[in-house]
RNA sequence: GCGGAAUUGGUGAAGUGGUUAACACGCCGGAUUGUGGCUCCGGUAUGCGUGGGUUCGAUCCCCACAUUUCGCCCCA
């Protein structure tokens, strides 16, 4: 037998129903939203995402599918969904368009991971981006609207972390500060702490191993070492999220794991025994200098991006929509009837279905249960040859008989 | 990339170096000669992750690989 890939996954089932279900619902957040969808290819240059993700950063070191096409191209299977739009922004000239550009995306992406519960190598992301508004009214948007999807979703226990990285220059007064104070204290730090302590002093604060120490605790605080006007622009995010009435916590702590990201950044969390305790479920971030930084004119820029896996297993089970009517027969000549009545009833807009497999009627009506069908189209041959149909209603139990000229209607109306 | 655990039928699972590998659920059929969901009876086609090895003999022991899962790393 062949299997999957390692690190992917068949939807179906139960997580079929849930995938659609978020699928109808990103749509609907969308269209109300105002956000217009894009498709971006699943592979693109590999220069791109080591310009945009960052060259030192784990996604680009160790996670990307890379490979050459028969031209020799250096290609790379998207990480991320940000990197392409962005580009096709770009490479469209989409900012001699009205301003911002409210993008979103919803597609598979590629990640040379060890797999795991809600980790898979090919993954799924739903992500926005607003291209072209510094307003903090959008970081406020980009927030919230996730957050309403997953209310909407019936996700419980959410959570909203959110920072302020400031300028570029703001982090590396932050950054200077951070090494000055952790160099007394570097023999104490965890190994992996040492070595970020050279490549990436600002990971330190995302430690678990240290979280406890009081090294970590008295760590100076990034919000400290932000400009006048980068303070000021937090506190209007903070103030328009307070309007919206979203829950949220500040966590001078959170730092994200790809380059681009300045000022805003924040996490929704989900406290979810499924996802193995807490799971980020969408997290997300300004990205103010990326679209320059890729050969576009600047523009201020900021999304959000959302695991659709994690965000399957933070939801409950949902059920099946129910089969409006099952139709039931034995003989040819019932069947015959049961075949031509099911289209008839298809195209009327009642869904509905019938035995294929040869079943005994007991059989059939179990079959029925199964698909939660509300009405038993039951067929009689005797009763057809009087031009009659029994209908039975599943949940109460009462059982009509029914003109064969009128069960159409009679099955509609109900 | 590092470390640990797991892998038995449609599903959940018990079990042993040697004739028919339990039990439960599900499913199918019958009792009910065309109206079920309870009950009872019966059935469920060469099934022990894959490939090697040890052995007279392996599902059970050894090795490798694959997949899953947990922790680390990282992230959605």
């Amino acid at each position: 037998m062949i299997l999957k890939p390692k690190g992917t996954y068949d939807v179906w089932g139960n997580d079929a129903i849930k995938l659609e279900r978020i699928n109808r619902l990103i749509e609907y957040f969308c269209e109300f939203y105002n956000y217009d969808y894009i498709r971006t290819p699943i592979f693109e240059a590999k220069d791109l995402f080591h310009r945009s993700v960052g060259d030192e950063t784990d996604i680009v070191q160790k996670e990307t599918y890379d490979f050459k096409d028969r031209s020799d191209r250096e290609l790379t299977l998207r990480p991320e969904g940000t990197a392409g739009v962005v580009r096709s922004f770009i490479e469209n000239k989409m900012y001699g368009e009205s301003l911002p550009k409210k993008l979103f995306y919803n597609g598979t992406m590629y990640r040379y991971e060890r797999p795991g519960n809600g980790r898979n190598r090919e993954f799924t992301q739903f992500g926005v981006e607003i291209l072209g508004s510094n307003d903090p009214a959008i970081d406020a948007e980009i927030i919230s609207m996730p957050y309403r999807l997953f209310e909407e979703l019936g996700i419980k226990d959410l959570n909203v972390k959110i920072n302020n990285l400031g300028s570029k220059e703001d982090r590396e007064n932050y950054k200077k500060a951070l090494v000055e104070y952790l160099k007394p204290h570097l023999d104490d730090l965890c190994e992996d702490c040492k070595r970020r302590f050279e490549v990436n002093p600002l990971r330190i604060l995302d430690c678990k191993v240290d979280a406890d120490s009081d090294i970590l605790k008295n760590v100076p605080s990034i919000l400290d070492y932000q400009s006048a006007e980068s303070t000021a622009r937090f506190k209007k995010v903070i103030e328009y999220l307070d309007y919206l009435d979203i829950d949220y916590e500040i966590d001078d702590k959170i730092v994200r794991g790809l380059d681009y990201y300045d000022y805003t950044v924040f996490e929704i969390v989900s406290e979810n025994e499924a996802l193995g305790g807490a799971a980020t479920i969408a997290a997300g971030g300004r990205y103010n200098d990326l679209v320059e930084k890729l050969g576009g004119p600047s523009t201020p820029c900021m999304g959000f991006a959302s695991g659709l896996e994690r965000v399957m297993l933070a939801m409950e089970d949902v059920e099946k929509n129910p089969l409006e009517v099952y139709i039931m027969y034995v003989n040819e000549e019932e069947k015959l009837k049961a075949i031509t009545l099911a289209q008839d009833l298809r195209i009327s807009g009642v869904s509905c279905d019938y035995d294929t497999t040869g079943r005994s009627l007991k059989s059939q009506f179990k079959e029925a249960d199964r698909n939660n069908a509300r009405e038993l189209v039951i067929l009689n041959s005797e009763d057809l040859k009087l031009g009659l149909i029994t209908v039975k209603d599943n949940i109460t139990k009462e059982e009509t008989k029914v003109d064969e000229n009128e069960i159409i209607d009679y099955l509609v109306s109900r």
